[in-house]
DNA sequence: TACATTGATGTAATCGTTTACACGCAGATG
DNA sequence: CATCTGCGTGTAAACGATTACATCAATGTA
């Protein structure tokens, strides 16, 4: 492959003149740029971005580590950012940690070895040692989505406190009174903060939360299934289970729909993290959303600021529920807390 | 950032010695290599990728570039692309074309300067110059899901005709005639694929397609809506709109719950592609699944065999029909083909 | 005419690796 | 004792770009 040597041999200049047509770095001859840009042409010049960057100690490409790439969650999110990167002039080199520490990790050493300029990291669980040192060398990094308490890091993540209250509410509204929640792993901040939030908002509106009403998932549909089996064989099932991400609320239909039960009038379900199916399933899923392509958008921007060594500050965006059919209509229950019969 | 004149120093051995026990390969002694371990470690060092793959000219990154990264089937690919590449000790750079081919051959542009080491290709429409380009200069390239004409280029896809087939006969069998398509680009492989497999099986079973049962879509979720509007407005509107992706089959069900028409009674629906939350609506929605993960996993390989200097072949693999309820069930409508009255 | 200024270009060092080749030393062999 | 073998290690030249500095011609100025 042409390199620059052959392009100044070509175009009958030094190495030097190439190099500055191609960077139009420094005043060249329009004669002679038109020379060097005709060589280029000809020989198929393409430069080699990874020489450039041994020279320049800069790789114009950010890394992005991810909880799991099948969560639609994070593929909308990965969007946003590829977007705001490449208008930025960064590329982006995504990887997968499936939400397990170890292939986090290896990702992070990978990205490292490759000389990304900066990462943007959603954390699974621990901080590793080699999250610890990547702070301690003052790597460029941010957070996103979820964040891990002691560290010093700028992140960019959504704030569902809000949203989960209103949604409390609106179940006791709708006359619900026994609500369950199937949670995040507490190791993830979204899923302590979620959880968190949730009792809260029960406390608020004077309802309790039995022990057994608050489910241990991992953020994977396989542990909402397994949740809502759980739940729907006690003695007394609730009358809602609200899922902590939209993964765990399609292992929790799947498992509501093979027990054959109506939804909602057998057991409700609601969501954090909305998506564009939800409004096909029948009932259409009531579900809290996050403002997930300008968390993205939001996080490169910060990680660029941090890259190029301007201030940076952390983003809380506000989440929002939206209101469907899953968790029952006005009027369809009374707005007294009749125990749960199946209106035909 | 340490390098491995540091860990030399930090050693008391050459540079050399450092590079051979990071890269075992001369003989070293025990001794020696227990020092230059313990360097690296005391030093935090990290081996530079962009050096190296300067010196050994092969970075062990291959490029991916898909056609839509909102799509789940391409999430689901390049799932499986990841993992199998990992497993192969290669790592993955994504790029997302988002149907357009001048987003495409950015990536292309961008993936070659980063010298990957080979490049999957989902390609999108035309042969650009640049594609062209690659394979004269014998660069490493696979097509993925599609493929161009005349290109001598190994392709790893699914082939759906069978499958068409199939479902063509069900729906047949359910006593439906009047069935339209949405199909995909007609400068796609994809798309014109589909559409010949359906024209082909109409055919066979002796039904008719009228131009007008024939919608061009883009493969986006809104063209799908708008196909399917389309059909709906016709004088005599098709019994059943088969959709030639999900995401315009998403779009198209958008459509059909926005006029409140009910399925299958008053219009049938399957799809091209499968996913997760098709058996959430309702009615579950009858599909053509393709071997997703498969399909990922012998892309890798071949690319890899190319790579490495194997002898490589082009792989077609077979998509199956999955029927679900959104056609109708056995017996609901008659098998005599009688109008389609909405039963209550 | 002599000298400073400016603009265009070239020379060569450098980034952090890998690796061909050379070297020295120990033990084996004649 | 001279020589050979082979192992462990070091020296230095790449890889392909960028860039500080040097050079040189042309022009302007005193």
């Amino acid at each position: 492959m042409a390199s620059v040597k052959d392009v100044a041999r070509h175009a009958g200049v030094s190495v030097a003149t190439v190099s500055r047509v191609l960077n139009d770095s420094d005043r060249v001859a329009p004669e002679t740029r038109a020379r060097v840009l005709a060589a280029v042409e000809a020989l198929g010049y393409r430069r080699n971005a990874v020489a450039r960057s041994l020279r320049t100690d800069a790789t114009r490409t950010i890394g992005l580590v991810i909880g799991d790439i099948l969560n639609p969650f994070f593929t909308e999110l990965a969007r946003a950012i590829e977007d705001e990167a490449r208008a930025l002039g960064y590329s982006v080199v995504i990887g997968n940690a499936d939400e397990r520490p170890d292939r986090q990790d290896h990702y992070v050493r990978t990205l490292l070895e490759q000389r990304v300029d900066g990462l943007l990291l959603c954390p699974t669980a621990e901080i590793t040692p080699l999250v610890r040192g990547m702070v301690a060398d003052g790597q460029p990094l941010v957070f996103l989505d979820r964040t891990l308490p002691g560290l010093d890091v700028p992140t960019v993540r959504a704030d569902g406190s809000a949203a989960i209250g209103a949604l409390v509410r609106h179940l006791r509204g709708l006359g619900h009174r026994r609500i369950a929640f199937i949670s995040g792993p507490a190791l993830l901040s979204t899923g302590r903060e979620r959880t968190a939030a949730f009792t809260a908002a029960m406390r608020d509106c004077g309802l309790e939360v039995p022990d057994a009403y608050l489910e241990a998932g991992d953020f994977q549909a396989a542990s909402g299934r397994a949740g809502a089996a759980r739940l729907l064989d006690l003695p007394e099932p609730p009358e809602v289970i609200f899922a902590g991400d939209n993964l765990m609320a399609l292992g929790a239909l799947d498992e509501i729909r093979a027990r054959g039960l109506a939804i909602p009038s057998a057991v409700a379900l609601a969501s954090y993290d909305d998506l564009p199916w939800f409004t096909h399933v029948d009932p259409p899923v009531t579900a809290i959303g996050q403002p997930v392509q300008e968390l993205g958008r939001r996080a490169v921007r910060v990680l660029a600021d941090r890259i190029e060594d301007r201030p940076v500050e952390s983003v809380v965006l506000a989440a929002r529920l939206v209101v469907r059919r899953s968790c029952g209509e006005p009027g369809e229950r009374g707005e007294h807390g009749e125990e749960g019969g199946s209106p035909a």
